[in-house]
DNA sequence: TTAATTTGTAACAAAATTGTAACATTTAAA
DNA sequence: TTTAAATGTTACAATTTTGTTACAAATTAA
């Protein structure tokens, strides 16, 4: 994951979580208090993605938004609009003035990532990788393909699915049960052993020749990657 | 274990006790006194959990709570409520405000920690890694693996289970039938004598060569870990 | 439509786990 | 020392759990 993403924020507290965070996931990150100081930065920064706050001190988020439309150089530029409780009925108005999407506080940070891949694989496609990788294994969920060192190889839909739920948290022991909730679609009702004959089929995909077993079984308890 | 705890709490002797064993099981740990101070400094510190006294000499820790929750940086934070013994009418108002769960004091550390790791397992899972150490011995109850020193060391599923159940109060003496009763599934009928042959069992997958005797036999009582 | 792929389940095979009985050894008391 | 009780050890049959295969139904692609 790279890309340059700039916050115009004045709460302190906000700036410092999003900014820690998308750093550590790889992203290079400045950021402005206000609403002036944030349009002459943000061109010297040349981001890939602005995070703009709908309340700000001296210019609100639509009229920077505005203002960045106008110029030749950043009408392109994805805007993501921070708006507070409350502020719901002027949502349409916020996306009328350009922006790409709109999150309200309070937001997690992980729906904050999740609107900035979204935003980011639009306008700018290589700029996100989102790939779920594990020892040799590497998952594309854009792409939905998977590698084995740099082998592809061919997963059905339901082996797919699978093989993404145990890459989310790669070690830890599922039982059926939680895998049925978690990769099944809901209220659907297949009997647990289903699973095993899935994971069997997955092994099978996944276990090319020479390379060692990727599944482990623990009995009385479920599976996990390994 | 990791992830940043603050504590609001007025009495010194508790702070003292809390914080020195939080940060032996690997917490970052700040406290302050009062509320006032409290609410300040929560939020440079930027915890992932608060230990929040009911009774505090200015704020009531429900004050505090409502006060937290409606910043929209916290208003994920977790929560803990210390509260009093003769408090209890009081315990509904607390959950009401927003607190994830309470604790009556006097309370033990391993009470209190056992609450810690469940309320940080459900807000932010990675927090926690839930081990159970004793000697050299751990048993990871999320990957369902032991080790002593660094070799892993492989169990039966009842094996695997008692060791768990040892390990919440090494050293601990259990007769036979609270192992039972723990261990095994509710309304299974076995013997006594099987509780032996299971400890056998387990002493032999556990007793590495070299390596000394973990499981100690109580003759008429039971047995323990040393 | 037909063909190909995917899916769930049943049925059987293989493997691991479990409880108990039987006998051995240790311990403590008489 | 002798004896009785408690625990250690072993072997084994029964049970449980998982692996594997085949197949019909359902879904999707051609």
């Amino acid at each position: 994951m790279n890309g340059k993403i700039f916050i115009i924020e004045d709460e302190p507290s906000i700036i410092q979580l999003v900014q820690h965070n998308l750093e550590k996931n790889g992203f290079i990150v400045s950021s402005s208090v206000n609403g002036n100081d944030g349009l002459k930065e943000l061109k010297k920064f040349q981001p890939d993605l602005l995070l703009l706050d709908w309340m700000l001190p001296d210019l609100s988020g639509v009229e920077i938004c505005k203002n960045i439309r106008k110029d030749t150089n950043y009408n392109n530029l994805p805007v993501i609009m921070l708006t507070a409780k409350g502020e719901e009925e002027d949502k349409i108005k916020g996306l009328d003035s350009g922006v790409d999407d709109y999150l309200t506080k309070p937001f997690s940070f992980n729906e904050l990532m999740a609107r900035i891949k979204a935003v980011l694989r639009r306008s700018n496609p290589n700029t996100v990788s989102d790939n779920l990788k594990f020892d040799d294994l590497m998952l594309d969920r854009i792409e939905k393909r998977v590698f084995r060192d740099d082998q592809e190889i061919k997963l059905g839909p339901t082996e797919f699915r699978l093989l993404e739920f145990f890459l989310t948290n790669p070690k830890r022991v599922y039982s059926r049960d939680q895998i049925l909730e978690s990769v099944w679609p809901n209220n659907v009702n297949v009997e647990s052993r289903t699973i095993d004959v899935h994971i069997r089929r997955l092994r099978q995909s996944v276990n090319l020749k020479n390379k060692k077993e990727l599944i482990r079984t623990v009995r009385s308890s479920g599976y996990s990657l390994i």
